[in-house]
Order: C-alpha cells, then sequence, then structure tokens
DNA sequence: GCTTGACCCTGTAGTCACTACAGGGTCTAT
DNA sequence: ATAGACCCTGTAGTGACTACAGGGTCAAGC
C-alpha cells in the first residue's frame, strides 16, 4: 500500500530527490516504510506535496509554507491569518516586480542608445563605467 | 599608496567581505599588498568595483560581468557583443516580470474571495489544496 | 535461478552570491 | 603600554534545491 518515492515523483511532477528534500527539513512528514526501507507515500502526503509545489510556484518561501502548514495541521486555519501571510506576500512580490521594472527601463534605455554595430564605443559599457544617471 | 579593503568598502559602499569574494573568483584582480600584507586599492580596482555593483544593481549575474570585464580588459569591446549580452539579460529579465505579474495576479484574485475574517473557511488553503483554475 | 537494469537507500558536496564568524596579526591614538 | 579598530586567513552558513558516490532491492526476461 502507497506509493514509492520515484511514483509520487512522476504523479506530482516534483523531482525525487526534491521529496527527500522536503522531509528533510520538514515541510513533508516522514511517511511509513516498507519492510526493505522503501518510504511509502499514501493519498495525502501527494496533497501535501501538491500544496508546497503550487505555493513555490506562487514564490511562497519554504517558511511561508511551513507556517501556512502548521495552520492547517493544527487544524487553527483561520482566513485572518492566513490572509495576513499571504497579503505580505504579495506585497514582496509587488516590491520585485516593481525592482525589476526600474532595471528593464534602465537597461532598455541604454540599448537604445546602442549602436550594435562592432564599434568600440559602447553606451552600455560607459553606463556601467561612469554611472549615467540612468541607474 | 592605496587604500585599505575596508575604505575601499566605504567609498564604493560594498561589503568588505565581498570585496575579498569578489577577487576569490576572479572577478577583482588581487591587488598589491602592503609590507605587512595589507590590500592596497587605487583608483582602477575602484572603478572596476563600481562597474561590478552597477552591473549587480542591473541584475546581472557574475558570469556575465566576467564576460563584459573580460572584453573590457583585453580592450576588444566591441559594442555588437555587448549588446547581444545586454539583450539576453533584457529578456530575462523581462522574462521575470511576466512570471511575477501572473504570480501577483493569482494571489490578489485569491485574496479577494477572502474575508480576512476568523473563520475556518479559507480560499488561500483551498487554492492551494485543490488548485483552482487560477494558478 | 541468474542477470540486468531500473529503482531505492544514505550521506555528502555542489550551486549562486554572498555573509559571518573564529582565531590570529597590525595600526593608531591615548 | 594598552585599547579598540582595523586587517589577514580559512571555513561554515544562507535558501532551495541538485547531483553524485557507494551501496541495497525489485521486477522482468532468459
Amino acid at each position: 500500500m502507497g506509493v514509492t518515492r520515484g511514483k509520487l515523483a512522476k504523479r506530482t511532477g516534483c523531482n525525487a530527490e526534491t521529496i527527500r528534500y522536503y522531509e528533510k527539513i520538514g515541510l513533508m512528514p516522514e511517511p511509513s516504510r516498507s519492510t526493505t526501507g522503501y518510504r511509502q507515500y499514501n493519498q495525502e502526503h501527494e496533497q501535501r506535496l501538491q500544496f508546497i509545489m503550487r505555493g513555490r510556484e506562487l514564490g511562497f518561501a519554504i517558511e511561508d509554507l511551513k507556517s501556512l502548514l502548521e495552520l492547517v495541521d493544527r487544524k487553527v486555519v483561520s482566513c485572518g491569518e492566513v490572509s495576513r501571510l499571504a497579503r505580505i506576500h504579495l506585497a514582496s512580490v509587488h516590491q520585485k516586480i516593481s525592482d525589476l521594472q526600474r532595471i528593464e527601463d534602465a537597461l532598455s534605455k541604454t540599448l537604445r542608445s546602442c549602436s550594435g554595430e562592432n564599434v568600440p564605443e559602447c553606451p552600455v559599457i560607459d553606463a556601467l563605467f561612469l554611472g549615467t544617471d540612468k541607474f
């Protein structure tokens, strides 16, 4: 009863080594073992792993997911606490986006003044060396 | 003649340990030393470090900066090659932004359906567990 | 029954770009 | 002379994995 690590990996799309890693850091519980020591995963493990994978896709840190899963495990899921964590995360995603947009802006401005030809004057290099006010 | 590592750190705003790290990985050259073994940095080192710092701020990877600085060192800076590297980097910044925007979208959509009150039904947790088509 | 190959186990080291010690030496000011 | 701020080296830690090395196990085919 129960699937091996490799099969769980295939079913979820998670790397098999990553599953072992999640167990090591306490994000996935230790599953039961076969007589020969093979891990045996059940439906609950699969759901939990998918929870983790969806959370990671949304950019939640491992620690965030630990907190969320702890709430689930203790069955004290309160929408208040969850939405607080999610809003904090949303704010940091927002911050990352605007940082990257600033970078994109500076880069594309500099590239626009670049001929792209094989001439030795390069505005990209100059901008990095001289620090124009673009950055 | 020349400033110590700590002083270069202060002048550039770079962490002093980071300067040592950049030397170790071959991004900064080994400077000359005082009789007692202290590193002595000059103007050229400072310019190079600022180049690196501006590049990092723009999200260039260390390896990218190595490539760019190699072109500079060999005095074969051709705008063609530089702009090629910069365009590749710009594309990856662009990709990151749109990934994050997708995440932002999914998160804020889910949060909108969340009351934020202390009720046990939480759409954020449900979304992670059940995998709604939002993600 | 034996072999082959695909799986599983463990622990450890590598990735990236730093950061933070520990355990020593040096420099400057009082 | 001594205190405190600096400098040196090497190493270990971060986050989130990934990739071995060196073994054991399982299922299929012959």
